[in-house]
DNA sequence: CTAGAACCTGACACGGGTGTCAGAATCAAG
DNA sequence: CTTGATTCTGACACCCGTGTCAGGTTCTAG
């Protein structure tokens, strides 16, 4: 499928597609005239890489981290390496660190939207 | 208590609490040479308003919300409106699909360490 | 062949909390 | 009074994924 068509079954822009290319974040074909070309496990792994940023890695990060990920057509292309590992964990510990903030956030608006209620 | 040891006790730069004051989140008194001089209840209030930045949340919305919360030295000195009321209800279902998509970003990074692991 | 839609590259701007520096004033202790 | 630590204001820069515009090329249907 072509960058539109990809754009609009993921919910991300064609300017952000093209930056995860530039990354190094997601391959793309070419047609003979250059425009891009992609497989159909592009939707997943765009979906993946949005939840990675989401969750606050950055692309170097994520780039690391793809090819030891399942991915839609199939199972995982390296291991990562003790480094990698290593890094992986703290952005774990930061990953739960913010859910619990989140969860103590939300429980404060709920405070707010509650006591606006009854 | 003064700045520097606002910012020592809550782990927040000096330059973010002058923000947080130019930003109308945080109240300070001032000595007869201009030195800003905070409660003893700032120190929690800056980790509210911490907790809410890492939220998602903006200055602006953090701003109405904070007269609703109880904070440390008493209860709320507000109620929310009804359009407060629907903003941090949509704000409450955004940090909802937040942790949705933290805990399942948490779930990858398992995978690939547990695969390097084992 | 042609019109219009889709795509290309490159460049500039934004948001918004934070880092940092400069130059000046204040505070507290000797 | 003096000295050194602390604080003051204001301004500029950063991050970094994303929006947007410009000017040009490619694709596809009629």
């Amino acid at each position: 499928m072509r960058i539109g068509e990809l754009a609009r079954r993921t919910g991300v822009s064609e300017r952000s597609l093209r930056y995860y290319e530039k990354q190094g974040l997601l391959a793309a074909e070419r047609t003979p005239g250059g425009h891009r070309e992609y497989a159909e496990a592009a939707v997943d792994r765009v979906v993946r890489i949005q939840e990675l940023f989401a969750a606050g890695l950055c692309s170097s990060k994520i780039v690391e981290l793809l090819p030891c990920m399942r991915d839609g057509d199939g199972g995982p292309s390296a291991v990562a390496t003790p480094k990698l590992v290593a890094d992986l964990t703290a952005e774990r510990a930061r990953i739960d660190r913010m859910v619990t903030d989140l969860l103590r956030s939300r429980d404060t608006l709920d405070e707010v939207i509650d006591a606006a209620r009854g």
